[in-house]
DNA sequence: GTTCGTCCTGTAAACGTTTACGACGCTACT
DNA sequence: AGTAGCGTCGTAAACGTTTACAGGACGAAC
């Protein structure tokens, strides 16, 4: 019986592949494939067969041949850029966001690999190289610049995307956010309901999208207590350690010192706290810090910085559910704008100013 | 002329990919591929207008295609393990390393993406799903446990891979790690000449292997100095900040105190430091200690911890070339297996004991 | 004028899957 | 008895590439 599998023995030496299942069970590929993935019309025993087979000859199908078969490849990619110190990149926080959204994305079958994108490549590039008719078919990309280029081509392209971050440039296009806003509005609430009256504010460079957002909230909260909003108070550093630094001697050397500062960035109070305590100025005691996002690295500053909380596995869950949405349906996907909330957890590092 | 491409086009009404280069250029789909991939048999006159339409057309060849027509994929994997911490994972230093991969791997035409491992996931199972007959054609495994059965499983698969730390599987295998031992023994060198004699060691849980050679060189060391090994100075704790507190605590309960620790992770510094400080012992004064790996979070210690330096970027770019080795001949790769050097950084946390 | 070579191009098979379709045997109904 | 239906399975096309091979045009050499 079946003698054109027969043939196929004598023919190629070497078959792989369901191919190779195939011969082994004297099946036609075809009742393999519809076997292995579940389709009705196969007779139970049939498929038990296959199942059986397909473990023992240890058969794992092939990616390239199914994602070719299928106009899809079942697996989301993550861009995030190396070298450069981004908001994501090179932190626990990162990492445990990335679990979450495997975590949600597996249970649709679908995979999750992370493109580095060199400092020195061109984004644009990047994306046009490894998402569209390539290795992924839906992308996400994070650190969103106010004005994102990228955004604009992924847009042009038609590639389903999820921005980790907003962004000014025009279009609709899904996006998840942190509530930066929020997190300056009750930092201001925190701080004036205890008495503070001048507060600093520290955040990155401009073109990054969160300083941005963060310098409104912070305006506005101002405004609605009141409080006029002194420039000399607005801080520019790098997000960085370093930029801690700059911006603990930046706040010694104003005349009238502010009484507490508000920080835009996790890493800064670190810097900020080394080089307050070489100049002997207490966090606290002496001046009130607000930090940004809780962080592994921040556990052990002394006294404890009261910073903003966020539950990152549902953070990831979240993404993991709007980038399943843009395959189901990219069109309602791209209603998606989401500001993901921050809680303000207090602690010693702020405290009321002394008079 | 051509008319079975005429053909084509009243056929399918939506043509893509190289098909609709072809139809567009009037040219068969084979001339157009021998043109863009720089076949010799091609008039220039035709690369010429199929390399401008290209272009125009933005044409993207697709992965899947290309990957199911070559054996390869061009692309080679790195897992990380998410959610547990690892050596590697949630950190700068890992970026970077990625980052100088990567700028060499680019150099061949081969991507490189990151295979983000759930802890929940099991590992053989992830490493089946992926790699053999998958979307990367090589693999890099990191955070290698001293008995591995990763490595047990891909040398009996027969995948190109390569380890980033040793292991005591046996077989042969590419391995590039750090000089463990050279840090131990360069740490007790150095203690040693400034005099201390009782010198605590702190290591992560045994089943990681550094934590085994780093170990091994403390001992070898102590003997070469003439110095006996006091058990009670062996500490272990996780290897991250909490552990860092761990080994404080237990420090400072031992009769005889030590007068120096060498840290066997970066991060356990910082809480080491934190909790010396509450309890007034100054790093340096009272009790000298050295640290592992240099990393940002760790340059606002004060006072300034001594520890050990590398070059991120050249590692990264000899991880690269070993990858590519390992396509290139997987034979002759097995015999790679380098131990990467460590630089001792000297600082005022460390200091001659007072006696 | 035939033959040979060179240059260029089209043809078609192949990579490993999935799936629409048809074929076959069997049961059960009219 | 004929046929409709169902269950099961094989066949073959298709996904987008690459590439071995063949073939056509053309010029040069005999």
């Amino acid at each position: 019986m079946c003698q054109t599998l027969f043939e196929n023995v004598y023919e190629s030496s070497y078959v792989t592949g369901i191919k190779a299942l195939a011969q082994h069970l004297d099946l036609s590929i075809g009742t393999v494939s519809r076997a292995l993935n579940g389709k009705p019309d196969v007779k139970a025993e049939t498929r038990r067969r296959v199942l059986a087979a397909a473990k023992e000859l240890d058969y794992r199908p092939n990616h390239s041949g199914r994602s070719l078969r299928h106009g899809r490849t079942n697996t989301v990619g993550l861009v995030l850029e190396t070298g450069s110190p981004s908001t994501l990149a090179g932190d626990t926080f990162f990492m445990h966001l990335v679990d979450a959204m495997q975590e949600t994305l597996a249970e649709e079958g679908l995979d999750l690999v992370l493109l580095p994108c060199r400092s020195a490549d061109d984004p644009i590039e990047f994306l046009r190289r490894h998402v569209t008719r390539r290795m992924v078919d839906s992308i996400v990309i994070t650190a969103t610049r106010r004005q994102d280029e990228r955004i604009a081509m992924l847009l042009e392209d038609g590639t389903p995307f999820l921005a980790l971050g907003r962004s000014e440039t025009p279009g609709a296009y899904p996006w998840i956010d942190l509530d930066f806003a929020g997190a300056a509005r009750d930092s201001v609430d925190a701080l004036v309901r205890l008495g503070h009256r001048r507060i600093a504010i520290a955040a990155p460079r401009r073109d990054v999208n969160l300083a941005h957002i963060y310098m409104e909230g912070y305006r506005d909260a101002l405004a609605a207590h009141g409080l006029p909003v002194d420039e000399a108070l607005i801080l520019r550093a790098s997000g960085s350690e370093n930029g801690g630094v700059q911006v603990a001697e930046a706040l010694l050397r104003l005349e009238d010192r502010p009484t507490a500062v508000m920080l835009g960035q996790e890493l800064m109070a670190i810097g900020l706290y080394s080089h307050l305590a070489q100049v002997g100025v207490q966090p606290g005691r002496d001046l009130s810090v607000i930090g940004f996002r809780q962080s592994p690295q921040l556990r052990f500053l002394s006294p404890a910085l009261a910073c903003f909380a966020l539950d990152v596995r549902a953070l990831g869950k979240e993404v993991g559910q709007a980038v399943m949405a843009l395959s189901a349906d990219p069109v309602a996907a791209r209603g998606i704008g989401r500001v993901w909330p921050l809680e303000y957890v207090p602690a010693p590092s702020v405290q009321p100013p002394v008079r």
